[in-house]
Order: structure tokens, then C-alpha cells, then sequence
DNA sequence: AATGAATGAGGCTTCATTCAT
DNA sequence: CATGAATGAAGCCTCATTCAT
């Protein structure tokens, strides 16, 4: 992302080896993921973590940015599709089906990581704004939702899903299914509170 | 935990102490509040909160079984209620409510904790199912809808919510509305995933 | 020092053996003394050094604060002595010796430490100046002379006998007797630079 | 360090970019100063160090060892001046100026380095000691001062000079002087302590 | 029964040194 | 030869837990 020089083969593969064991860690005991446990589970060195990454911060930040990049992506493509509807929904899988390899709901400690995070998570809630505005155009979903609001529901799924032990790795299908449900004007009843204003985690 | 006999009034009284300490503790870091400041909360020392709780996750189990305990008792209320559906949005506003004050996500990582919790936590489950059943048969739920997906859904709002960083302390309601409306029949499609089985966390 | 309520028996005794462990040990290695040394040394675990003193600095700030408080001490009651010139000798003496124990020259490096230790610092420059003052005006120093070049001094004589590996442990009063011939007003010859103004080191 | 072949003009290039670079690392963080620094400083790779020394010790006795001979050079050619109390305090200014380029003093730590090190350094000590003969014998320095003491308060005024934050860099002008003052006959006290005997640090 | 001192495992990070490229 | 990636020992510090007072 930084592109300063392309990396040495090694050291290239053992970024990704390193990207990948971190996410399996994070994903595993949040932000209290050890060092030292990815650095065994890349089968390199706890120095070489960082070499890479200069920081326990900085790694987290890494993998964060890789994945809200891929959510940009797809978020910008979706706003072509002809259905918005069916655009919007394709988006939650699209995030929750990531978020079932990695789930990154401990980020919400996180703070602000990163200025490069804050800058790519402030172009995704942009483009989720004009998706669920195109979908509330055409009436797909409820009038009184708010680019926000799918943003907070983004990661609930997941969320749900993951207090079962040993669940399907497709649960998270059933709840999304049930939430969007909840999105669209047929049965929708009257909200009692007020979509949030700003900010917000990953 | 297993009430042998009764505590020294001040023994009792330090006991309900540390749970409020412990449970705003926890509320506020997760499962990296410490102990210290815990017992700094309490206003007493380190050392009496092991003699009343041998293990920090002892010390948690207590807090937890406290909680179910009391949904439990709701529980049982509402299903002498006449109208199940209102019932049942009732128990799953009591729950998120309950979790607004003590956000109980982390403890997915935290195992089994005991087997004290293990009951109350079947109990629950009973409960809520039977208050599932009542309010699928009058049809104030979609009929797909099992009492898992009900119990797993209950934590949803509140974890929705708290990405919000400085939220209005009532904006679960607004989720929980959302989520409400996406199990009643009225807008409901078919769901893509079957419910899971059996065990679950809190 | 900061005289917060009594220790307890065993923690004073510990904190006692801390202050020598870690004398000897800066001593020794200079500000590169580690912190399981110094526990070792002291014949304690690693954390308890941690409960006396929070940080290494801080260890480090309370064995200075020490040294120099007990040279105030000195430098107070020299001030009433007749002999101006011997009074100085004296201070510079019991420097010496003090220093003979404890060398703490490398506190160079250590910036700041503590607001208290700035304080103590202090009121040493304002003695030793007073000290000095009186031994010009007697005319047993000589008249270019200032307070900052005596404090400078003050440290050179075990500097210099530190040098020799296994040198008898009195061998600083050979060069204090030195510096001080080269104080005197017999001999001197114009210096060829004026005294340094304000701040410096321990 | 053996001298087995002329260096191949770059390599000569470089080791002479790494001595420079390290004596001003080793003179900003004593032996603290690390060999990424150096290298960074040099502009030159980590490993292209290691190459031209095997160590870091082995590196800093390099150093050590041209500013020894430096001295050595200088020392030869005093022995041949006419005023041998002039030559003696120029010799002091040299090692003094020099020092102030890079203080060495923390070398009192480094042990023994190396025995290419001892042997020039016997050689200094030699050379001292004559410059230090011819001065005694002219009636230029007291009686009772040796060769050694010669030896051991040559660093004091760079020493004593150093404990100023942001000192004049000429500084130990001053300190040098009133020291040299100390060594004249004329307000000369009997010393109360014996020069050491022999063997010590650079 | 309560306290808080002591402990030591474990976490993050730095850095001299080795070695593949 | 030069480079910089990899390594792992060692350093500082935190904290759950034990135990003397």
C-alpha cells in the first residue's frame, strides 16, 4: 500500500505469511493476540514481525486497511449494478463473508490505528451512504434507514454467528437474511430512536 | 458459589461491593480489567477479592450468573403474559437494557467459565424457548424462526450500538426495533441457512 | 522521602536492600544495569522492584536523591565552620568519599529525572556557592574562581581514580589534593575561560 | 586490524566512512550507539560493518586504537621541544582537544578490547612518562607527581567540562588550566596518597 | 477476615550478529 | 563484496495469584 520499493521474494512471502498468521490470531483472541503466537504461527522469528511492522499497532493497521480497501472495491462496483436492492445485500454478503475469515469486532478498542485506515474507512462509509441511498430510492429498503445504520449492521452477522461453537461457517447467512429483512418497508413498524450522527469503528 | 453457609454481614456486603466493581470494570475494558483496580473500585484490597472470588474468572461467573438469574425470572413472568409477541419483544428489551449496562460481549472468549453458569444458561434457554413457541404459534413471528436464533439475536443491538462512540445510551432500541421487525411474518423471505443445533455461549 | 505512612516491616527492609542492589549495580554498569540484576542482587523477584519504584527512573532518581540530600545535610553544617578553606576541602572530601561508593557519573545522561531530585539539585548549587563564596572572600580560594567550577570538580577526583583497575579505594584523595593545590592562589595562572553560567548534571 | 593486504580502494573508502560515522555515534550515545545507526550514518548496509569489523568491540577498538596513535605521534615529537613544561601542558591540550571530538571516557566500561590496543597504549604510557621526567627535572611540575597521574587526569577537563549541557565547546580550556595549576611547585601541598602502580584504562 | 507485599510468567520491543540474495 | 532480512536473547514492565502480617 505504502509501495516504496518492491520487497525482496522472502521477505514478501513472509509479509503474507505474516498478514495471514496475524489475522488468524486477531481473529482468534482479539487484540490480546501475542507476538510471539504469530510469529510461531508464521514460522518466523518475533523479530522479524518487526522488521515488517513496526508495531503491534501497525500490523493490526495492515490488515485493516487490506480489508476495508477490498470493501471499497466491491462497494464502487456494486453502485453500477441495475437492481440497488439487490446491490446493497450483495455488499453485506460480500462484508460478511470477509468478516467470517477475520472478524475484527475487537477494533472498536482500537482507537484510530491509523491516519491511512481513518482515510480508507471514511471513503467506505461514503460509498455505503450512496448505496443504501440508491436502494432507499427505489424503495428496497425502509425509508427511515440511514447509511449509518448499515454500516453499525455490517458486522452483526458475524457477530451473532460466532457465539455458536462449533457453527456452520455459512450461519451468518441466516441472520443477515433476518436483518435485511428487517431493512425492507414491507413489514417495517416505526422506529423508536434516531439513527446515529458521525463517527464510528470499523 | 456453592452457599455453604451464610457470609458475615460485612463479608456480604463486600461481596456485592466487588461484584458492582467488577461488573463496571469489565463493562468498561473487558476481559483486561484488572484486578487492582477492581479492587480499587470496591474499596478494598487485593487480597479480599480472592477470598470471595478464588479466580478472576470466578469472579466474572458470578457476575454472569447474576445476569442470566435475572433474565430467567423475567423470562418465567412473561410467559404468563397474554400477548406472546409483546412478551416477547418485552424479554428482548429487558435483555438489551440489561446489557447496556454491562456489556457482557467478551466473555465468547471466555469458555466455559462454570458449571453453575452452565445451568442457569440451559434454563434460559428453556425459557426462551417456550417464549419462542408461544409467539410463533400466534403468529407474532415468522414460523422459520427458532428459539436459538432468538438467543443468539438478543445480543445483537447492543453490540450493534456500542460502535457508536459517544451514542445516546438508548440507541440498542433502534436496532433491536430493526432486528424485531426483520422476524415478523409481515416482509419475511425464505431463509438461505437452517438454524444452528445446540450449545452456545451467553 | 515523600513520607507517606509507615511501611511495612518487610517492604522497608526490601526497599532498603533494593537502594543498595541497585547502587552497586548502576555502580557497575552504569545506566545499563538491568533491572534482574538489581533484583537478583537484592535477593527479590523482578516485580518487587517495580512496586518501590515504578519505573527504573525512578529507582534510579530516589539513590540520587539520597546522595545529594546527605551532601546538603554536610554542606549546611560546614557553612558555620571557621576555616572557610577548610570547610570547602572538606565538602569536596565527603563528596568524594560519598562518590567512592557510588559513582554516578553516567547520570549524565539521564536528563531529568525528577522534579525532586531538580530541587535538591538546586539547593546543592545554592550551598556549594555559599561555601565558596566564603572560602574567596578569605582568600583561600582563588579569585577566579565560581561556585559552577567547584560542583564540576567536585566529581573529577574519583573520575580520574577510577581509571585503575584495582587501585587502593583511597587513591581519589591524591587527585582531590591536586585539584585543590590548583584552587589555591598561590600558583594561579589566568584562566583562559570564563566559568560555565547555569544548569548541569548531578 | 593485521594489515594482511591493501585494501581494495573502495573497501578502504568505506572503512574509513565507518569510523567517522561510528566515532560520532559512539561519542552521541557512548557505547549505547547502535551498529544500524552507524551503518545508516556510514551509508553503508548493517552487514558491510560486520565485514570490515567482526564486532562491535572489535569496531571500537579501531577507534581507540588512531586516536592512541594520534597521541603517540604527538607525544614523539614533544619530547623534542625546548620548554618541557610547555610541551607537557601542549601534549594535555592535544589529548584534550582531541577527546572533545569524541569523548572516550565511557571506554572505562569496555574492558580490555584488544591487545593491539594494549600495545600502543604501553607505548603512550612510555612516552608519558618521559614527557613527564624531562618536566620534573626542569622544575615545571612538582616533585611528587608520576607519570601515571599524568595519565589518569588527562580526560578530567573534557570530564569535568561534559556535565555542562550546552557548554562552550572550549570549556575544558578552563578546567585543564586550573589542573595544570595544581601541578606546578608553586603552592604545591604534600599529597596525602601515593600514585598508583601501574596497569589502566585509555 | 482483610490487607497489600512479593512473585514470576509473559508481553512488547530493541539490537548485535548471521546469512541468503 | 554489499545488502538488508532474519534471528533470538535480553530488557522493561504488567498483572493474576500467593502469602506473611
Amino acid at each position: 500500500m505504502t509501495s516504496t520499493r518492491p520487497l525482496r521474494a522472502d521477505a514478501a512471502r513472509n509479509r503474507q505469511l505474516l498478514l495471514a498468521a496475524a489475522a488468524e490470531e486477531f481473529a482468534r483472541h482479539g487484540l490480546d493476540a501475542s507476538i510471539a503466537d504469530i510469529a510461531r504461527r508464521a514460522g518466523v522469528g518475533k523479530g522479524t514481525v518487526f522488521r515488517h511492522f513496526a508495531t503491534k499497532d501497525d500490523l493490526l493497521a495492515a490488515i485493516v486497511l487490506d480489508r476495508i480497501d477490498a470493501l471499497n472495491t466491491a462497494g464502487e462496483r456494486l453502485l453500477h449494478e441495475a437492481d440497488a436492492g439487490a446491490a446493497l445485500l450483495e455488499f453485506l454478503t460480500i462484508a460478511a463473508r470477509q468478516r467470517q475469515q477475520l472478524d475484527l469486532s475487537f477494533l472498536q478498542e482500537a482507537g484510530e490505528l491509523n491516519s491511512e485506515v481513518g482515510k480508507v474507512r471514511a471513503q467506505m462509509f461514503h460509498t455505503v451512504n450512496r448505496l443504501v441511498d440508491r436502494a432507499r430510492e427505489r424503495g428496497a429498503v425502509r425509508a427511515d434507514i440511514a447509511g449509518a445504520d448499515i454500516i453499525l449492521l455490517m458486522c452483526a452477522p458475524n457477530y451473532v454467528a460466532s457465539y455458536v461453537p462449533d457453527a456452520s461457517p455459512d450461519l451468518w447467512q441466516r441472520y443477515l437474511a433476518i436483518i435485511f429483512d428487517g431493512l425492507r418497508p414491507e413489514g417495517a413498524h416505526p422506529l423508536p430512536h434516531p439513527p446515529p450522527v458521525a463517527e464510528h469503528g470499523a
